[in-house]
DNA sequence: GTAGCCTTCCTAATAGCATTAGGCAAATGC
DNA sequence: GCATTTGCCTAATGCTATTAGGAAGGCTAC
């Protein structure tokens, strides 16, 4: 019997690149089986459950979302390195739509510590050093741009910006344009 | 054979009510049969299927959550009602997490159009009357918006904020201070 | 080289889910 | 009171995940 030289690598790769095709929520051990051709059991030498599969998937797209963004704001400041992470973002999620929503899923305690999403965060604290927020209002600007970059990428997504003729990517040039200004003149506690 | 008394109406309240449990991702149409104590396939005969049930549930909650948000922006102005509108967005989708995911989950235009999310693109649009944003960066600024709203409370929930220590609540203020601010402050075509 | 072991794959089985077809009985309309 | 509609049933199909237990490939130690 010739074996087919599945790996738990390849498995998630497969998987990342089925999810991108058709939706993380629609991978299948069953679908990835077939795409190996092996038995749906036989996946289980290599993974422990399904969760353990998605789970390898999110981190994969969390620490391939980190090197892009990283390569991108990579000597750059101020609003250009702003610009350089939002549009890495932004283009990660769309090239790759089923790993963004893999990145999106929530991961228990321990294996988010040892995810990227820890660069993440970084990175993003890196940005604001152009603007001289002190904390904790640091991290409340943190939480505002992850707030804007993951909400436009998920409601362009979901179709939410179709009933308005208005260019997808100008408003996306305009809220950055406003998040810079936000940014600059970050308002003093009242 | 007493009948149970399901109707279209009763199911999508309680596949709401389920789904504010346990997620709308694992809302079943067997789980509502148990709880209305019938068959799963005598659901067939009040919905077409799981989807069309599910899309049930978004359209109630879009419907609920324009209303709340409604109320809550009824009888404001400027920051108040940007403040009015977002606190009664992220008290829905906490309170209702469920039928929040509800609410995000893709519909066809068709549907889209019958829903109440006119209303909210339409409210939205009323709370920046008072920042005077001529269009098309209006339409911008109610994406923007959106996507703060709609991605902060998304990573909130998915619990993206619980590896630093500092108040959410205190995060989510300042956000819409800074939102306030890039609104005021809306900057002009480079 | 070969004996033994670990790993990879298999078959077989269970269980949960969505969905359809076809039938009976209760509720409703006239 | 009878016919029709409607609500529920049983039965079946097919997809999914998962576990148990077995056989054979391939590597390690002698």
């Amino acid at each position: 019997m010739v074996r087919a030289g599945v790996t738990v690598e390849r498995l998630t790769r497969a998987a990342a690149e089925l999810a991108d095709e058709v939706g993380f929520d629609r991978v299948t051990v069953a679908a990835l089986a077939r795409g190996f051709g092996v038995k749906e059991a036989s996946l289980y030498s290599h993974i422990r459950n399904a969760h353990d599969l998605k789970t390898r998937v999110a981190l994969l797209a969390l620490a391939e979302l980190a090197d892009e963004v990283a390569a991108a704001v990579a000597g750059r400041a101020g609003k250009d390195a702003l610009v350089a992470f939002a549009d890495a973002y932004r283009s990660y999620a769309k090239r790759h739509p089923g790993r963004y929503a893999a990145a999106r899923m929530e991961l228990d305690p321990e294996t988010a510590r040892a995810s990227a999403g820890g660069r993440h965060a970084e990175m993003t604290r890196a940005i604001l050093r152009g603007y001289e927020i002190p904390e904790p209002d640091q991290t409340d600007a943190v939480r505002m741009l992850g707030s804007v970059f993951h909400g436009y990428v998920s409601l362009e997504t979901a179709g939410a910006f179709q009933h308005h003729l208005r260019d997808v990517d100008a408003s996306w040039a305009r809220t950055l344009d406003a998040l810079d200004s936000a940014l600059r003149n970050w308002p003093p506690l009242a």
